[in-house]
DNA sequence: CGACCCATTGAAATAAATCAACCTTTGTGG
DNA sequence: CCACAAAGGTTGATTTATTTCAATGGGTCG
C-alpha cells in the first residue's frame, strides 16, 4: 500500500536537499516541513509549507534528483514513495492516479498563491494570508479544533517564506496582535478573529478544497 | 494525436479566465502567453508565461475550472487536448505519461525560480533572470537563432510578472541597457552580453533542460 | 486630428531593510 | 544547580529600494 513504510524525523533534520539524488516523493503523515531554494548569497527562500496528507517532491520523480531541500520544523513522520510505485498507479488505478494528480494540484495552487502574495501583497496582507492558509490546512486535515494550533516555524523561517526580513516579520506579528486579530507565543498560534483576518487577508478558500466528487461527500 | 486540433487567437485575446468552467487542457503551438491572478483590489500577478511547447492548465484538469487566466500577448496558436485525452495517456502509454510528467514539472520548476525572484532577488537580478530565463527557453525550442528575439511583453506586464511597477521596471531596463548588457526596443530584446547577465542573476539553467534519456540525445 | 497606450524622467513619499542594542528562553556542560 | 552559550524575540534609529505622484513625448489606430 502507498506509504505504508514510515520514517521518523527530528526538527531540523533534513529529509533531502536540493540536487540530491532521490526519485522518491515523500507523503508527511506527521509534522511541519518546509520546502526551500538558497540563493549563491546564501539567502533562503521557502516555497511553500508541506503538512500532513500533502505530497512533496513530484519534481523527484521526473528529475531524478530533488529541485528543493526539504526540511523537519518539528518532529515528523514521512513515508517514502517510490518512482516506480507512483508510475505503477498512474498507469492502473485511475482513482488513485487521479487523487495524485489533485495532490500535485494542490501543491501547485499554494505556490500560486505564494507567488501572489509575496509579488503583490503588502507585509501585512501577505503575513495574514500566510497564517490563513496555515489555519484552513490543519481544519481540514482535522489537526485543529479551536481556533488554536501549534506552530514550529520561528519568526526567521517565517519570514524566509514571505520574503520578508525576520526583524519585519516581528512588526507585522505585533500589528495582527494588536489588532486583536491573532496571536503567535512560544510555537502557538491562536486566532482570535478569523472573519477579520481573512477578509484582512482577502483570503479565498476555494484553492484548498478537494473538487466535488472527489471525497465522500 | 495530442494537439493535432488547432486555434489560432490574437494578442490581447484570454484563453480562459481564472474560474471559468474548462477542463481541457492546452498545449501553446505558438505564441507568447502570461498566466496571471487578479486580486481583489485590481492588482495583477503574473504566475508564468507560458511559451510553444508548453503545456498549460494541468489544474483544469483536477479542479474542472481554470484556476488562473490565461492571456495571449501576441498571435498565438494552441491546442486544445482534452480531460480524457490526458487521462487516456495517462493509463496507457507510460513514455508520453513521462512527457506529460516533465511539462508538469517545468511549469512547477518556473513557477520555483519565479517564487524565488520575487521573494528574494533584488529587481534589477530579478529582471535579468527573466531575461535570461527566456533567452534560454527559446533558444531551447529553436526559436533563437542570434542573440535577440521579439518581445510582445510591455514594461507593464513585465512588472506584473516581477513584482515591481512599469515604472521602476524602465529604469531597471535603463540600467541593463547602460552596462552594455542588454537592450529592450520596440518589442525586441537584444541581448549583448549573455554571460555577465546570467552572472548578474547568479543563473543556474539546469532546471530549464530535460532530464537525460527524456530526448534523443 | 484626437485618443489611447506605452515609454521616459524627476521629485517626493513610504515600505521594508539594515544596523545596533538588549532581552528572554532553551539547552548544555561543568 | 548554576553558568554560560546559542537561538529566538523585541524595539529604536537610520538608510535604502521601490512606489507614488506628476509631467512629457512618441507611436499607433480609428
Amino acid at each position: 500500500m502507498l506509504g505504508s513504510r514510515q520514517r521518523r524525523m527530528e526538527a531540523h533534520q533534513v529529509i533531502f536537499y536540493e540536487n540530491d539524488a532521490v526519485s522518491d516523493v515523500f507523503l508527511i503523515q506527521r509534522g511541519w516541513t518546509c520546502a526551500y531554494k538558497i540563493l549563491s548569497d546564501g539567502a533562503r527562500q521557502i516555497i511553500y509549507f508541506p503538512l500532513p496528507g500533502d505530497i512533496v517532491g513530484f519534481s523527484n520523480l521526473v528529475v531524478g534528483k530533488a529541485t528543493t531541500s526539504l526540511e523537519c520544523l518539528s518532529e515528523t513522520i514521512i513515508s517514502p514513495i517510490s518512482a516506480s510505485a507512483i508510475y505503477g498507479v498512474l498507469t492502473s488505478d485511475s482513482k488513485v492516479a487521479q487523487g495524485i494528480l489533485w495532490a500535485m494540484e494542490q501543491d501547485r495552487a499554494m505556490m500560486t498563491e505564494h507567488l501572489v502574495s509575496v509579488g503583490r501583497r503588502s507585509a501585512l496582507v501577505r503575513t495574514a494570508h500566510l497564517i490563513v492558509e496555515f489555519a484552513l490546512r490543519l481544519r481540514l486535515i482535522g489537526a485543529q479544533t479551536d481556533n488554536s494550533f501549534n506552530f514550529p516555524v520561528s519568526q526567521g523561517v517565517l519570514a524566509d517564506a514571505l520574503g520578508l526580513t525576520a526583524i519585519h516579520v516581528n512588526r507585522i506579528l505585533r500589528q495582527l496582535r494588536e489588532a486583536d486579530l491573532m496571536t503567535l507565543q512560544s510555537g502557538r498560534i491562536a486566532i482570535h478573529d478569523i472573519d477579520q483576518l481573512m477578509a484582512l487577508a482577502a483570503f479565498d478558500p476555494t484553492y484548498l478544497s478537494p473538487p466535488r466528487g472527489m471525497t465522500d461527500d
